[in-house]
DNA sequence: TGACTAATACTCACTCAGTGAGTATATAAC
DNA sequence: GTTATATACTCACTGAGTGAGTATTAGTCA
């Protein structure tokens, strides 16, 4: 056996704000700066994606067959190619959406919210607040997982403690904060 | 031409485990698989690196003069390449070692706590702790930008309020996981 | 003895992330 | 009249990160 990494790797799914893109689509279809301007707008604080990383994401998912696009002529301003969800990238969205949610801080931080913002869009608050309640379960079994490691003294060498006392220090808050989210959407 | 020439790319220091590569290498010449080792063990809760992407990072750094490395014929063993900094390197290193800190908690959990690690074994506790203080003092201002933009209604957006919420309570939860440690390093 | 498994040590080929600059046109402002 | 801004997209590049493959030796167990 060549190359034996014990690595968790979190399922396939990546953290991308790929998600988002198909997600407006999901809604209505789009051109390229739309949904750039969309995602700096709605999601601005969110993802952190540059122009030209927006067309990168929509180029490979063309390629992947998840979106197609058709070329719209304008007489005054430049062409534009107008962006809709294939039946393949209809399916890769809604599941990605009812996915299980992610322990790591970045993933909730991300993915999380994301799911929150089209998951009350397309299903309503009920939906939202079960999502909220499941990231919840998620969180609070990473956070058992890491205090059992840490009461086991199973985390060798001083800063591979000190790193893990810092990922326990932010799940706790990500748990006070997902609290937070329940009251505003319950209100 | 759309693209003119190779880039200047201004110092700007990425976040990358290549720091710690340099920094076991100012301590000794090593080769590639002794490095990953030592990074597994002594920071492996904070870099998650493959086996290949330790390769990767110290191609590069080879290429662009940072380290080199000999053929060292084994008779017994596959060959292996001993790598040691050069004059170049080693300021890279050590202007990386002392530049200012991040305010990002990704930038803290994974720069910060490298730098505490290479800072204490080569300069001393003392060192440390200043560190600890300097990193204090950056997340504490980034903290109050935070909540600055916070209490002018500056963040727009229901999910980017959310979003800048997290960031709120993780940068709080930094300042006190900091202060941990700075009391472990006092004792 | 022979067949395995793990450890040492590194290479290759690939996909995807992310940036910075350039192209082109129209409109509003000064 | 030129200059800034908004629309709309392209290209070329570096770097992150993965998975599989290569090759050798040492130890283990049946």
């Amino acid at each position: 056996m060549p190359n034996a990494e014990a690595k968790p790797k979190e399922g396939a799914r990546p953290i991308s704000p790929e998600y988002a893109l198909l997600g407006f689509l999901m809604q209505q279809p789009a051109h390229g700066y739309e949904l750039h301007q969309q995602l700096q707008t709605e999601l601005g604080q969110v993802w952190r994606v540059s122009q030209s990383q927006t067309y990168n994401i929509l180029k490979r998912l063309e390629l992947q067959g998840f979106i197609a696009g058709q070329l719209k002529r304008q007489l005054k301003l430049p062409n534009q190619r107008e962006f809709h969800l294939t039946p393949l990238g209809q399916t890769r969205f809604t599941e990605w959406l009812h996915a299980p949610g992610r322990s790591s801080v970045r993933g909730i931080r991300l993915e999380f919210l994301t799911r929150l913002y089209f998951v009350q869009a397309l299903e309503g608050k009920r939906a939202a607040l079960k999502l909220i309640e499941g990231q919840q379960a998620t969180a609070t079994v990473k956070l058992d997982v890491l205090k059992t490691q840490w009461s086991a003294d199973a985390v060798q060498g001083a800063y591979n403690q000190l790193s893990v006392a810092l990922q326990l220090r932010q799940l706790e808050s990500v748990l006070k904060w997902l609290a937070q989210c329940q009251e505003q959407f319950a209100s």
